[in-house]
DNA sequence: ATATTGACTGACCCGTGGGTCAATAAATGA
DNA sequence: TCATTTATTGACCCACGGGTCAGTCAATAT
């Protein structure tokens, strides 16, 4: 019953393959014949599974989307109160198993065709909205202005942005810890340091912690 | 004596249109093919000034580079107080000649391509070092701490590139005056509502309304 | 008038990458 | 056992993009 068909396990495989291409060879390298070489099959068994270039790509995206939402609801899901939803977010954009220069290659290399491929435009503004949203929905608890929780949303998520584009080109490029680092200091400045949000933060650092050593 | 030979004429026109080409239609869209169109020559004429794409594109982001530098510089020249330093930096990155989806598209392109050239990666450096440095030269003179200094030079500039992102994105785009109020707000945060600091930052506008006046 | 130089181009070459197709091998079912 | 689907592939096609080349044309120099 739980059986996969060889179709389906092929075609997740063709997926994880042509992101893991993404992510080093940038879009214009990620040929059919390099995803073909990457899992040992030839370019026109990619085609079977996939018909175009274009919908490998797209899935190959949602497959690296989808990792990084499942993690995050694994996160939020042990979170209790608002600052720690908000840091559970945090941590989730910056989890030793996503924060890493490969992944930034990709989500670069897709920012920069968003432009010019409409169902990038709408995959990046799926991504766009999701942690928007949940960031501001966790400010809103406690920034009672809900104008005040939209702009710090927005601050928060530029400063992510910013330190995703660095990680992706390796120029100032920020250490995980480093990069939490800024993103406390700003934090500190705004919201002051109350021993809540101090407490929070460390509760999901150490939740973080023992995920991550289980996943490993 | 002034004369410009028609080869550096045409070299520099072509540098031009591969910089509007570019960011119109990203790194893959660029074709010689569609460079040499866009200044009506053919597109042996331009393997004629410059041997190879590469040498183009080179051409073309430093030509980008330095129109932008050189606003930065016209900027700054008119700044005296270290905050008015600062805001003329504020100003040229968000300069309303400068801060124009299609320009924010060419940057985009060529940070997705950093990985995977050095050429690219070198100027992106030069880039960054520049921006990192100007602003925390300006922030030592008011925030003693030069670590602190670091620090915030650091966080305005992972804003601004996150800014810029979105822009070329156009995927939670912010308007100039957005992206100048969302700064605000953080600098205000960060450093206070001194009246020193509201003044260099209306002298640094309007500096910067009349310059624009001029260039239109 | 002629030689020389430099601007400019059409035609061509070649490699590559996306995509098609027909054929073969393996699995599945009747 | 035979038929039918399904997996998989090599060979091929076509378009396009970078780059070469030989040569035309106009300006300048002698």
């Amino acid at each position: 019953m739980g059986r996969k068909s060889i179709a389906d396990i092929r075609r997740t495989e063709l997926a994880q393959a042509a992101f893991e291409v993404l992510a080093e060879h940038g879009l214009q390298g990620t040929t059919l014949q390099r995803v073909a070489a990457h899992t040992g099959a030839s370019k026109a068994s990619v085609l079977h599974y996939y018909a175009t270039k274009q919908a490998l790509i797209e899935a190959a995206l949602r497959k690296g989307n989808s990792t990084l939402r499942e993690e995050a609801v694994l996160y939020m899901r042990l979170a209790q109160t608002p600052w720690e939803r908000f840091y559970a977010i945090i941590e989730a954009n910056f989890s030793p198993t996503t924060y890493l220069p490969r992944m930034a290659h990709g989500w670069v290399a897709m920012c920069a065709e968003v432009p010019h491929n409409p169902q990038f435009a709408r995959l990046q503004r799926v991504i766009y909205r999701r942690l928007n949203g949940n960031l501001r929905s966790a400010l809103i608890a406690v920034e009672p202005d809900a104008d005040a929780a939209e702009r710090g949303a927005n601050m928060v998520s530029l400063l992510i942005d910013g330190i995703w584009l660095r990680l992706g080109m390796q120029v100032g490029g920020l250490s995980r810890e480093e990069a939490l680092d800024h993103l406390e200091s700003h934090l500190a400045q705004r919201y002051g340091t109350t021993p809540e949000r101090l407490a929070a933060r460390a509760r999901m650092a150490e939740v973080a912690a023992t995920l991550a050593a289980k996943t490993v």
